[in-house]
Order: C-alpha cells, then sequence, then structure tokens
DNA sequence: TGAATTTAATTTGCCTGGCGTAAAAAATCC
DNA sequence: GGATTTTTTACGCCAGGCAAATTAAATTCA
C-alpha cells in the first residue's frame, strides 16, 4: 500500500498539467483546468512552475474560438520542444533504427543501420548501438550531452525495472544488464524496454491510440510481442516484465509443446522457404504490401498456407487476450502483417470464430503498418515519459 | 489521468493504515508508523480519527515485545469487529453458501442452500437469494438494518462496476442489473463481482496469498474463472469485466473452434459419465478428496480419462496465464480439485511441459481445497474492502 | 475616440490535510 | 522520584481548494 504525501500530489497533477498540454497541443489554462478538473488557482500555480522550468511556452496566438471572442484573449501553452531531447531505438535482428526526439516526441533525425547483428556477442552488439546512438544525435546537429536519455526497445522479454534482458533472440546470452552497459558507454541514462512496449505507448502517443486509455497491442515480428495499456499507463506484469506471446502454448502435438512462435513466428512462416531469402527481405522492410504480395502469388502456395496457418493461430491468440483483458481496441503491428490478404483474411476469420459471444463487439482490431521509424519514435515516448513523470525542479516555485 | 487533492491524501493513508491495522493484527501505533512509513504524527491523527469513528479498538495488553520492556507501554490497536457487518454470498449451480461477517471478516453465521437454481427465471432466483441473506442474518442474531452491504459472488462474465451480469452459467437471461435488483429487494446496498474474484481477495484476506501483492488465482468450477491481484488490488479488465477463462480458445477443431470449457469445464469432465450423478454431487460438496477418487477407482476409465484430459488443457492455460502476468504464486481452486491425482498429476505435468524455460520457476503452484464458506467469505471480504476504501466520517475529525 | 463590457489570468486570504521537528504529557518500570 | 518509551500537542511548511478582488487584454458600443 503506497503513502501519499503532498509531493506525490504535486508530482501527479503536474503531471496531469503536463500531460494535458502535450496531448491537446496549444491549450490555454481554462481549458486545462476543465480537463484536469483542476482549480484555476492550481493550474495557474502549476503551469507558471512549468514555465519557470523551461518545460512549456506561450503563445499569444491560435486561440481556436469564435474569432469574434470578446474578453481577454486566452493565452496559449504548449510544450517546450527543446526542454529536451532523447534517443529512441528500435533495434531488431536485421536492423537497427535509431531516432532524436525533442521533448514534444517530434523526430529531429532518423538513421537505419540494416545490419544483421543477429546472435552476435553483446559487446559487437553494443559497439553498433553505441554507433548508432552516437552517429544519429551528431546527424541531428546534437551532441550527447544534449540529450537527456536514451531509450532502446529491444525484442525479447525484458526487464525493464532493472534494465535486464532476460532472453532475446538476438543475444546469445541470458540475463544481460544491458542498460547499465550501455548507460556507461553512453554516459547517458539508458533505458531498456521491450519493442512491444515501445511501441505500445507510441500509439498511444501519436498513434492510433491517442483517445485510448486501454487498449492492446500485439506485435508480429521475429519475436510475438504484446504490450497492454490499463489506465494510460503500460501495464507490466508483476516483477516488471513484458510478455512474450510466442511463449504461448496452443496445444500439446506428436513432438511436444506447440508454440504459438512455432506456428505463427518469422522464421515459423519463412523458414520453410528455401528461396533466396527475398521474401524475407521484402517482409522486413515492411514496405510495399503489394510487392510482398506480388511475391506470394508469383510463388507456390506454401507461403500461403504457411500464412494462413499462422494467421489463424494469431487470430485465436488474440481472441484470447481479448478474453482476459477486454480491451477496447487491439492494435496488430510488425513485419508479418506485409504477408497480406491470406494472413489477415485468415486471422480475422479466426477471430471472429474464436471471441465469445458476449464479448463480441467490445474490442475492433485495427491493422498497422508503421514503418521502424515509428517504433523507435515509440522508444522515445517511454524515454519521454519519465521525463514527464521525473520532478524536475526539487521542489516548489520557490524564490 | 487521475487528479489527486488533499482528500485523496487523506483517503489513502486512511486506507493504508486501517489495512495495516487490519492485517497486522493488536498493533501499536510506532509500528505502524513503521510499516506505513508516516509519520507518527501522522499515524496518531489517523488512527484518533478511526477510533473516533469507532473503526478500531484500543487494547491495553499483549505487547510482544520483551516482557521486561521499560518505558511506556504500547496501546495496542485493531480493528473493532462491530464496526460494521456484511454479507458475503457464494451463488452456484446447485446451491448458495451466505456468511455474514463482521467489519474484521470474521465468520459470524453461515447458511447452505443445497438448491439447484440452475437457469432459473430471475425473480426466482432473486428470490432465493434474498431469502437466504435474510435467513443468514437472523441465524447471527442480526436484523437486516445492521448490515452496511451485501457481496454476491457469482460465476460468469460479471461487470463489478455497473453491477451488470454479462453472462451466467446460472442464468437464463444476459445482461441483467442485478446489483440494483437486489439492492431494492433488501434495501441494503449490494455488489455483485465475479465469485473467481471474490475468492481472491479471500486469499489476499484470510488465505494462501496474504504476504504477497501480486498473484493469480485460477478457479474451476461449474464455470472456470481467473482472478488477479495486482499491487494488492483486484485487477479487472478494462470495463471492470471479469475473466471467462472457459472461453479461453485452445484450437480449431473438426466441430469448430475448441473451448477450455469444453475441455476442463465441470460439466465436460462429468457429463460423458451416464451415472446416477454420484460423482458430480460428491465432488459438488468439494469435501472429502478420498471418497470421491474410491468413486472414481471404483469406476471405469472413462471418468480419469476425462480428468487427465482436463488437467492437461488447464496445465496448458496456467502456464500461458504465467505467461502474461508472471505472478509469484497461482492458485488453484475449485470443485475439479477434488478429481484428485489423475486430474492434478496431468496438470502438474502439463504446466511444466508448458512453461517456458524463462519463466520456470518464476511462479509457484498452489492447491487449495477450501469449503465453500471460504468463497462467500471471500465474498465479504469484497464488500468489506470496499467500506475500508469509503470516507466514512464526512471529512476530518471535526468538533 | 473613449468608456463599458467581457473574459482570462493572477493574486490574496483563509480553509483543510498532509509532513517534519521539537517539546510536552503520559504511563510504566526501577 | 528518575529513567524510559510512547503518544500527543504545538508550530511552521508545503500541497491543494474556494472565493473574491485585481489586473490584463481584448471587443463593443456610445
Amino acid at each position: 500500500m503506497k503513502t501519499a504525501d503532498p509531493e506525490l500530489m504535486r508530482a501527479i497533477n503536474r503531471l496531469s498539467v503536463l500531460d494535458t498540454i502535450r496531448r491537446h497541443g496549444p491549450i490555454s489554462r481554462v481549458e486545462i483546468s476543465e480537463r484536469t478538473e483542476l482549480s484555476t488557482t492550481t493550474v495557474s500555480a502549476i503551469t507558471a512552475s512549468l514555465l519557470d522550468d523551461g518545460l512549456i511556452l506561450t503563445r499569444h496566438e491560435g486561440d481556436i474560438r469564435n474569432a469574434a471572442a470578446r474578453g481577454r484573449p486566452r493565452v496559449m501553452l504548449e510544450v517546450n520542444p527543446d526542454a529536451a531531447r532523447v534517443v529512441g531505438a528500435k533495434i531488431a535482428a536485421s536492423r537497427m533504427v535509431f531516432v532524436v526526439a525533442n521533448f514534444r516526441g517530434d523526430v529531429l533525425s532518423t538513421l537505419t543501420l540494416p545490419i544483421r547483428i543477429d546472435r552476435q556477442p553483446i559487446a559487437v552488439i553494443a559497439d553498433l548501438v553505441e554507433d548508432g546512438v552516437r552517429r544519429c544525435v551528431v546527424d541531428a546537429g546534437l551532441s550527447l550531452e544534449d540529450v537527456d536519455s536514451v531509450c532502446l526497445g529491444i525484442p525479447g522479454v525484458i526487464e525493464h525495472r532493472t534494465g535486464h534482458i532476460r532472453s532475446s533472440p538476438i543475444f546469445r546470452e541470458v540475463n544481460i544488464d544491458f542498460a547499465a552497459e550501455m548507460s556507461a558507454r553512453l554516459s547517458t541514462p539508458t533505458i531498456i524496454e521491450s519493442d512491444a512496449h515501445a511501441i505500445t505507448l507510441g500509439h498511444h502517443w501519436f498513434g492510433k491510440a491517442r483517445e485510448l486509455e486501454d487498449m492492446v497491442l500485439v506485435s508480429l515480428e521475429q519475436t510475438l510481442g504484446l504490450g497492454v495499456l490499463h489506465r494510460n499507463r503500460l501495464f507490466r506484469g508483476a516483477g516488471g516484465l513484458s510478455h512474450n506471446l510466442g511463449d504461448l502454448v496452443l496445444g500439446i502435438g506428436p513432438q511436444g509443446v506447440m508454440r504459438l512462435s512455432s506456428q505463427a513466428g518469422e522464421s515459423a512462416i519463412l523458414g520453410e522457404q528455401q528461396t533466396d531469402g527475398r521474401f524475407a527481405e521484402a517482409i522486413r522492410l515492411g514496405r510495399g504490401m503489394t510487392h510482398v504480395q506480388a511475391l506470394i502469388q508469383a510463388d507456390d502456395d506454401r507461403l500461403i498456407t504457411a500464412a494462413v496457418r499462422a494467421g489463424e493461430a494469431i487470430g485465436l491468440t488474440i481472441a484470447n487476450i481479448v478474453t482476459l483483458f477486454a480491451p477496447p481496441r487491439v492494435i496488430l503491428v510488425g513485419s508479418s502483417l506485409a504477408l497480406g490478404e491470406p494472413f489477415l483474411n485468415s486471422l480475422r476469420d479466426a477471430y471472429a470464430l474464436a471471441i465469445p459471444p458476449s464479448l463480441k463487439g467490445v474490442s475492433e482490431l485495427v491493422f498497422d503498418d508503421s514503418t521502424d521509424d515509428f517504433w523507435a519514435q515509440g522508444a522515445a515516448a517511454v524515454a519521454l515519459y519519465e521525463l514527464y513523470e521525473s520532478p524536475w525542479s526539487t521542489t516548489g516555485p520557490a524564490l
């Protein structure tokens, strides 16, 4: 049972005001007061403190109300883009994407390194990540000292709280304290988060869940991940663990346990193909569904069969997740979406079949084929969220 | 984003203190101060207000410390058993169990009505429930006016927040506002909760999860339910919904979707038996595992086969739930446990097989064969929890 | 043009309700 | 009575809330 004190109270309300300003663009104090249900007195005090800390800016234009508004015009407040800078990254088996974002979450620069880092030793991967972060920061015309924190989105079972990677397909080792490693290398606070969690928060901040406070996201990449947004926050398991959907069991077959990853993981779908890897690459790039579909159609039916089977397995899994969490929306992301209609249709069909009648209609499925930049931007959002939450001004406006 | 004000602060700390007193028996103010990390000043003020409201009592004995303690002896505080009374109930298809509990959760009287209410019209069920509540209250030597609230634990998909029963195996209708119905009949505030949630809180208060703040419970009865305790609170889905594990899909078979309930539901296991129902009754009574096992052994293998299959399905499901929630403990309850070793062994084996290696050892399985009273007591705990949370004294000690 | 009107934002008291420290009061043992 | 420990009281500080007055920056109207 957490105990409450004035400081906590102040932190909560500060975050509430700052987040309201972030979400609702330039906004006047009156409107903040309405939205947060804080008194105008308090809003005035808090915004003064935020202005003092340089986290927000005033703007004397853009009052959206009736142009013929009488009375003193509202002063609009907005997040100060230059209050901080963070780096967000998506680390995947065949590429790394870096993004430098300002305090508002705007992307200042992007860097994609199409390198296969699969199962390299930690030191090699850490070298590449460090290099990518540094380069991307330089591309943005900044220096690493200008960066307040870094968040790395990594596939696998990530323990955000401790910064440990429990297990990840791109690491040979298990239980690595990667956050400490990278913090030391970059001499900048570095957060580790599951890639699925990162893009979940990304969708909450910038994407297809902006207006929702509860939501579930399923990521279909090399790893099958899950992100749960619960009351505007990432829901992390009891130990602050991320979820790994690929470990879910569908049943026991002749060869032992059949896990979802063996049905619907990227390698399960593509692995049977002994081709030159055109599919894999086209799909991983995540762009040009039509291109991939053309490839699929030109090929024999094996890939299609695999895609249909995968879609079915995932449709069932999503139905099960909806049964457990009953979110108003489920967002699907990831490279596997590029498999196109055969996959999506079987997914939708299996979902429709498997969703219990009593929950029919509570959840809508949304497919999202954002580029990798968006994942990295999501990681940046994770980093920013922690900055938003942090106290900043020691205590009180003082002076 | 919730907004904080002094009232909320006070409510949080009051609950924290009251809950500490409840959990740690007679306890002195100093110790409360240590446990809650509130200052002795604040603890003193809050306890004074609680004493003023009659929610706690002082006791000038029982200081456990060194008998030769010098200085002013600690005054022990404990929850006032008579500060309130609630009724908790477990409503099941073949019986109803009622419990009257005091403010501490002690059971004052118990009433079991072995009536099959399966699929009766609402009015009939409501009549029986009303009757049961009234009788149990009288048995406790009380009148309904002495009862502060009632909580009914019901199988199925229950929407606690609105008091609606979305769907339940014991009701023909769906979407019933049963809380309103019973509140009106009893003219006492009545809460509806999933039976699984009720016993989950019961275990947190009185049972096998007293020391945990995260935990998962799986109930195996006519309905397969799930309760998740997250940071000392029941985790209710996005809509305040309870979970219905029976709706989980295991796969798509020749006859369409295969749900967990068809493999492991009570009727799935027993339904094939064309016997006179001795099994069903023996199992439902939940007592005397050995008796049931004797019946099982005397019978042919069909029941055993069904039990093994059910255990397997549930073992897999639990592994999946652990994959999603990573709780330190999973408690299994419900009549199906009475199926005995064949069932439990196959459950354990399937779980061990299905749990992903990276999560091996994070969760321990605990089996609990409490009687129905305990379920009802859990429902009482749900009612009490809401009383504990409620403000009581309007605001401040005043006077 | 200038005064009245209107709405926004800030400031000023005065309330509650936390916190902490320090000191006083209380209750027991020696 | 002195020593010791618990509990309460007193005081000042920092949160937030309300209400009312004040200041600010427009628009409207005479």
